[in-house]
DNA sequence: GCCGTTTTCGGCCCGACTGTTTTCAGTCG
């Protein structure tokens, strides 16, 4: 994506102006690069619109380059750049304790490019004596290479360690070595994916609360450790940052360790702007502390509302906390039934007495079954006539259900835009989730008249997994969102949440964008069995990382009232 | 290179830890 591209030359772009001295211009660069990465919007569009100054940090100059890049598809200084310093700056940069400095040095030392090159030098003990760098420094370079090649350094699913890093808590907890413990960082934000994990504990003997936590089963390792922080590798492969604060400054630390960064850094130019100093044990005004041990406090006393976790991304929720403008988010609890789900009938590997059973067991109160239609061979696509025998046991099983169960269906959007089953048999369907599976392609007109196509035909209830994206594996489709957002507010068609962590869609920028157009959402798990449900609680965060309220959220409805909304 | 509730110039978030240094630079979050 071409957000993706800009956002990591400017990233090394930033490299090499640190490595020349411009610290200045190195900061502006990594600005740049994160606003585009997180909250650029779709760069096209803003370019077409000439519209690419709004994004926060994008002036004169980086506006030109974003220019050059789409119309000639290069960037002159930084080619020039990067003809002094051929180096794989992203690779390396992923290495634990390497920053652009050292990877100069090593560079113009041993001609150090990437992982390979510094492989090799690690071999020869070549770094070790060389200016600045000592044994430890190679032998911390080896540890980081190993780490890198073992783990990679990518992000996880929040979903695939959440469970375990709550068991960390609860273990941590059970010590009675602490008053209090919060896990913060992107955890807390509840962000889709997770780099590091950050525990925040209040303890009246530090001491001991660090040793107890270094002897944690789940601890493999010490990367550093200080009187007041220490960063551990956990045997899942994620570092984790575990520091210990006072009381008085809990709030502080919490806020401070919750990010995100984009989101601190404001908080800290209006507490400058104010005249006072915000760092993680505090606000203050000279030396006076005006707060510190809760967060709420810290936002009013900046003027600001305090900002539920989800938020804070530096995309307009500390101006609408200003303007007491922030929204009321769909509590997680709300949430009454799944409407995504699959049984062993297509791809999923549990049966429908199994699905609806779990599913009452996690307390929600309906069910939509939403197997996929004939035209998705590779799930075993049920024909007309399987919906048809299917439908009827979902008939029987309701009548002895304890929970309310919708006959569904996760229907194929085919080439032309027309539709998988024939139209008695969706009219016997309560709840139609339509997707797009296959035959995409490149041409962004194309894949969204077929969509919208699709959302004009009266006959689908909620848009599946809108972009297509698979969170490491494969891009978003190419779709104008603008295009199909319209069409979805005129046909009164719902978009799916789609809690399934790799899909993660819509994504939650967007969700904020649809929001806009005053769409309504379905929350989905896109269970394939029955330890999937708690999908759904995944795709609730996504919700109100996209500033959903309740009243945005379809499955907040109990199941009479979805019944009405549903009905054609 | 960006930006303006004091500014069109002169600032730009802040503190902890490590390792190599003899007082600090580099890195990280």
């Amino acid at each position: 994506m071409l957000n993706d591209e800009l956002a990591a030359i400017f990233e090394e772009m930033a490299d090499m102006e640190e490595i020349e001295g411009r610290k200045w211009q190195s900061i502006a660069y990594r600005k740049a690069a994160a606003s585009i990465s997180t909250a650029g919007g779709n760069l096209i569009d803003l370019y077409r619109s000439g519209r690419l100054r709004d994004i926060d940090g994008v002036g004169e100059a980086i506006e030109a380059k974003i220019r050059d890049y789409i119309e000639k598809g290069k960037i002159e200084k930084y080619d020039e750049m990067k003809a002094r310093y051929p180096i794989d700056f992203a690779s390396l940069r992923k290495l634990q304790g390497l920053g652009p400095k050292k990877i100069y040095a090593l560079f113009t030392a041993l001609g150090v490019k990437d992982i390979e090159t510094l492989k090799a030098a690690l071999n020869d003990h070549s770094i070790s004596g060389l200016q600045g760098f000592g044994e430890k420094s190679e032998e911390s370079l080896r540890k980081a290479v190993e780490v890198f090649e073992k783990y990679g350094a990518n992000r996880r699913f929040l979903a695939e360690i959440y469970d375990e890093i709550q068991e960390i808590k609860k273990k941590l907890a059970k010590s009675s070595l602490f008053e209090d413990l919060e896990i913060a960082g992107s955890f807390r934000r509840m962000r889709e994916t997770v780099g590091d994990i950050d525990i925040l504990g209040i303890s009246s003997n530090p001491e001991k609360g660090r040793e107890f936590f270094t002897n944690l089963d789940d601890v493999a390792g010490i990367i550093s450790s200080g009187p007041s922080k220490m960063t551990v590798r956990l045997k899942n492969g994620l570092t984790c940052d575990f520091r210990i604060f006072a009381r008085d400054s809990f709030g502080a630390a919490m806020q401070y360790f919750t990010g995100s960064k984009e989101h601190n850094v404001q908080l800290r130019e209006i507490a400058i702007s104010k005249g006072m100093k915000l760092n993680e044990y505090g606000l203050y005004e000279g030396d006076r502390v005006k707060a510190g041990s809760d967060e709420a406090t810290i936002y009013r006393a900046l003027g600001l509302e305090w900002i539920e976790p989800e938020l804070r991304e530096n995309m307009g929720e500390i101006e609408a906390a200003g303007a007491k403008r922030l929204p009321r988010l769909v509590e997680y609890g709300s949430i009454r039934g799944d409407l995504h789900t699959h049984t062993v009938d297509t791809d999923g590997r549990n049966t429908l007495e199994q699905m609806v059973g779990a599913a009452s067991a996690s307390g929600l109160e309906y069910i939509a079954i939403t197997n996929h239609s004939k035209g998705l061979k590779v799930a075993k696509g049920l024909t007309d006539e399987g919906f048809r025998s299917f439908n009827r046991k979902i008939d029987s099983m309701n009548e002895k259900s304890s929970i309310r169960i919708f006959k569904g269906v996760e229907l194929e959007i085919l080439k032309d835009g027309s539709l998988d089953l024939d139209d008695s048999t969706l009219q016997e369907m309560d709840f139609v989730l339509a997707a797009l599976h296959q035959g995409v392609v490149g041409d962004a007109n194309e894949n969204t008249a077929r969509v919208v196509k699709a959302i004009g035909s009266g006959k689908i209830h909620s848009l599946a997994h809108p972009t297509g994206r698979l969170i490491g594996s494969r891009e978003a489709y190419r779709l104008n969102f603008e295009r199909i957002f319209e069409a979805c507010k005129e046909n009164q068609v719902f978009i799916e949440i789609n809690g399934y962590p790799e899909r993660s869609d819509l994504p939650f920028d967007l969700v904020k964008k649809a929001r806009e157009y005053g769409i309504l959402f379905t929350l989905g798990s896109d269970s394939h069995s029955t330890k999937d449900l708690r999908n759904l609680h995944f795709a609730t965060a996504i919700a109100r990382r996209g500033w959903l309220d309740k009243e945005s959220v379809v499955n907040t409805l109990n199941a009479d009232h979805f019944t009405n909304l549903i009905r054609r």
